[in-house]
RNA sequence: UGGGGUGUAGCCAAGCGGUAAGGCAACGGACUCUGACUCCGUCAUGCGUAGGUUCGAAUCCUACCACCCCAGCCA
């Protein structure tokens, strides 16, 4: 494996950048809040799959805990059965896992809670601080009023405490059809915050759950489960996104109504977004559903397990987390950070292999039939540790045919008629002959070797242009998957028209008959390499066959030659 | 039109009253047996706008403007 990947990011005390968040957190340490103890949670909801924007989240709380000396757990936020799945929470721990974070013995669910919750909801009751009401879902909606106007008060509002008592117990005990009463706090029908205006805090729903399985028929809801949860946790910082600051004085509310409970500070930061793609839960879900894609883990996903398949490395996606920053900006980061991130990565963590994506046969014409001589290259150019391969040099080779060019563009300096080229690690080869078909298509290329250029200058002239090639017969044929970014327009979301209207037609090419040289016959699903002059690949995990490599493209080698002709 | 937030370069982002960090991108150039990597250089008299306070303002004050979030028995 890749030192980057194997990495544990729970250890790595990188300098890391300051933020608003640790600023607040090094001024709470300084005043002894919570004694110096800093603990953050992971709170997903098990019903889907986690995507970069996950990973930023990740990121933060894992790594504030780590940057304090604290401890960050892993919450199943599972209060919804209806959506949820146990498929959902072994992937979110499969992804956390291998973006190289460790919640050790600490994995709590909501639903571990449920008890203690439902105690605490009695404890409401009694302080007259929430009631059970019948107001239908619609009724609820008319009464809660406008963003302009104030709601006005439920008509069960002033039932007393033991009517209340006596109807929470017997919603829990299955008495009464889905939806027929909920618990509400009882707060401020006139608040100019909708989440005051007495929020739903349990409703009725027969539902089998993942954890609990039939045991409950009510369901706490999110807003008096998170910060409850966090409290009896022992959470001293809950980070969450800007969408719950709204939420925040309920979180407050919930926890200053209850006794003998801990006080954690709910603190918020932007999402992050990523150009020319989509991070929603319900767009990624239609892509899949729609087969626009060919599942969660297609690479051209923003998934975790997308990006996994792909080739992106965990160390590289944290940090681009970190290169992003926390702050609490709505913004749109360029994905070309991102693939810097992963180049600066893969560039120091890949091994270089040759791979002739478009073969075009070239013949040596002075090397003898049967000829073979075996060149030896370094894995690396500059991490001699990773070792060398042998490639065996034959009178029949393939070089790519982007590679050969009878009317070069000014500039252009590889292979063309009567010119001379080197070929990567071997011998300088000059091109003696174009062979064409009937139809002027390039057939093949007659060509002599100089046998004074190994690992030598050729005399008397400049060879500028070296290109990748593999033996004819002793290469392997394999199939490449060339993935582009998903969509061609870089705000899919917010653009006129329906964002499926802007998937990439070409995001994903698959070129079958390539030619890879003989060493990789071996390579393992998730092996990373560096097609020279092509891109970063990655063995795909799914479809390839023992002795018989599938690979991806992870993300292309800059370019300033293509980009100069464009 | 109520409430909560946010505005610093093409994109992220530092800055916390003392004269605009850094990264990405871009553009020059050097190096190169990967048109890669690496290295060097260029890139905000300007901080949403308009006023004000101050010797001094991106930082403080006032007004305005733009954008984001909130009316689930979702999270």
């Amino acid at each position: 494996m890749n030192n980057s990947t194997s990495t544990p990011a729970n250890s790595s005390a990188t300098a890391t950048p300051s933020n608003f968040i640790q600023q607040i957190i090094r001024e709470d340490l300084k005043n002894q809040k919570n004694d110096g103890r800093i603990h953050t949670r992971f709170p997903p909801e098990p019903n889907g799959y986690l995507h970069i924007g996950h990973a930023k989240s990740i990121c933060i709380n894992f790594g504030t805990a780590r940057d304090f000396s604290g401890l960050c757990n892993l919450r199943f936020d599972d209060t919804n059965p209806e959506k949820e799945d146990m498929e959902y929470v072994d992937s979110i721990k499969e992804s956390i896992r291998w973006l190289g974070f460790d919640w050790e013995d600490r994995e709590y669910y909501a639903s571990n809670y449920f008890d203690q919750l439902y105690d605490f909801a009695v404890e409401l009751i009694k302080k007259d601080k929430a009631y059970v009401c019948s107001l239908s879902q619609e009724q609820a909606r008319e009464y809660r009023g406008t963003l302009t106007q104030p709601g006005k008060n439920s008509p069960d509002r002033e039932r007393s405490v033991d009517d209340n008592l006596d109807l929470f117990a017997r919603m829990k005990a299955g008495e009464f059809d889905d939806g027929a009463y909920t618990l509400r706090a009882k707060i401020d029908m006139a608040s100019p915050n909708m989440n005051m205006r007495d929020p739903v805090i349990y409703r009725i729903r027969r539902l089998h759950h993942h954890q609990t399985g039939d045991k409950w028929c009510i369901y706490p809801m999110y807003d008096y489960t998170h910060c409850i949860s966090d409290a009896l946790e022992n959470i001293t910082h809950s980070l969450c996104t800007l969408e719950f600051e709204d939420h925040r004085p309920l979180y407050d509310w919930v926890l200053d109504h209850l006794d003998g409970i801990s006080h954690p500070q709910q603190i918020e930061f932007a999402r992050l977004n990523i150009n020319y793609t989509v991070m929603s839960k319900r767009k990624l879900k239609q892509l899949v559903d729609e087969k626009l894609v060919t599942g969660w883990d297609d690479p051209r996903m923003p998934t975790l397990d997308g990006m996994r398949r792909r080739g992106y490395t965990p160390a590289s996606i944290r940090h681009f987390c970190e290169m992003v920053g926390v702050t609490k900006s709505n913004s749109v980061v360029d994905v070309g950070m991102l693939e810097h991130s992963l180049r600066d990565d893969l560039d120091k963590s890949s091994p270089r292999a040759m791979c002739v994506l478009r073969p075009l046969k070239v013949v040596i014409e002075n090397l003898p039939e049967g000829h073979k001589e075996e060149m030896t290259l370094p894995r690396h150019p500059k991490d001699e540790t990773m070792g060398e391969r042998k490639i065996p040099f034959t009178r029949t080779v393939y070089i790519d045919h982007a590679d050969f060019e009878e009317v070069p563009p000014p500039g252009f300096k590889r292979l063309i008629a009567g010119g001379e080229v080197r070929l990567r690690g071997c011998y300088v080869i000059k091109c003696e002959e174009v062979i064409k078909d009937a139809a002027g298509n390039i057939q093949e290329l007659r060509c002599t070797y100089d046998a004074a250029t190994l690992g030598a200058k050729p005399e008397g002239r400049k060879v500028k242009g070296v290109i990748h090639w593999v033996p004819a017969d002793e290469s392997i044929d394999v199939e490449v998957r060339l993935y582009d970014r998903l969509f061609s327009h870089e705000a899919p979301d917010s653009a006129d028209g329906d964002y499926r209207d802007f998937i990439n037609p070409q995001s994903l090419q698959v070129l079958s008959g390539c030619k890879a040289e003989p060493s990789l016959i071996d390579a393992v699903a998730e092996e990373r390499f560096q097609f020279e002059r092509e891109g970063y690949f990655c063995v795909d995990k799914s479809d390839s066959g023992p002795q018989r490599p599938v690979f991806n493209l992870t993300v292309g080698l800059r370019d300033t030659w293509a980009k100069q002709n464009n």
